[in-house]
DNA sequence: TCAATAAATATCGTGCACGATTAAATCGTG
DNA sequence: CACGATTTAATCGTGCACGATATTTATTGA
């Protein structure tokens, strides 16, 4: 019995960490939202253009392995960004399956007018560098467990 | 200029953080996703009902304020709740303003079915209880953060 | 070679999230 | 009492997220 805490308490503990989560990521969008509007941006768009930013001409499947995103759902959204003018979608020639997204000029000259997002950001989580990336580490080693139990789970 | 780090590694560590409570909501909504299909219920459904569980006969309102979410998202999905047969919807007579939702005796019975989840989610998590207890402690300090940040901004 | 299989993207339907607006009930103050 | 302001839900339109399925291209193996 010193392996097992209370049961009760790791429901209600529980309970804290997925809403924690959602709600966290609500409140970061709610954060985002008036900045990125600036941009003309959603805040799943604007993932998009950062993965770009940092590595231009990606295939949708490259995208949504990173931004752990399907078909279904990037493929309205890149429609979207290149009805803004802000990529181009072209299929491969080298392989006709793929569609491979590339910034326009449009699509990278606003990585400069996005730079002053992150300090804001920075600044509206009111915690200092040191806690941030604690925070960081630890969110993403608990999203990788997650994802590791759902992926053995549906592969049982 | 020392209370300033370097802003290049800002601008990485923010992503990072942004998209870690984006990616790692997303893969709790996947792993919770199996284990609701047996209640028939979504994610933020199943929110609902942690709340009511908690305290039944909540107005929209109090649902919303707990749940940081308003009627526009709340009155479809306690509808559907309705359809269900999980929820009883109907007005305050002492304030025709409020609708009140009660529990209805399935929805009532359903949490000891729901018992089993939380238990399976701190598996998944991979992480000891005195680690979760701090992680749920960080988050929802960066989210009490964020949205005063967000607060302030909408007042300005 | 060519049919079966696999891979990559797209489509469709449902449900959430949210800004903007509307409608109805209540409250407050003259 | 009356009437404007406030509170509470609901409605509408758009975009994301995702399960299920379809479509197209590439690969593989008799």
């Amino acid at each position: 019995m010193a392996d097992q805490t209370d049961s009760s308490d790791d429901i209600v503990l529980n309970d804290f960490l997925c809403f924690g989560l959602y709600a966290g990521n609500h409140a970061m969008n709610r954060v985002y939202q008036p900045l990125l509007k600036a941009l003309g941006l959603t805040y799943p768009q604007y993932l998009v253009m950062v993965m770009l930013w940092a590595h231009d001409d990606q295939s949708v499947g490259e995208l949504g392995r990173k931004l752990y995103l399907e078909s279904n759902t990037l493929t309205p959204m890149l429609k979207r960004l290149e009805a803004l003018g802000y990529v181009s979608r072209g299929r491969d020639p080298q392989d006709e399956r793929q569609v491979r997204i590339r910034l326009t000029k449009q699509g990278k000259a606003m990585q400069t007018e996005a730079a002053c997002i992150p300090p804001e950001i920075i600044e509206a989580t009111g915690m200092s560098i040191e806690e941030l990336k604690g925070l960081v580490t630890k969110i993403d080693s608990l999203r990788s467990n997650l994802s590791d139990w759902a992926q053995e789970r549906s592969a049982s």
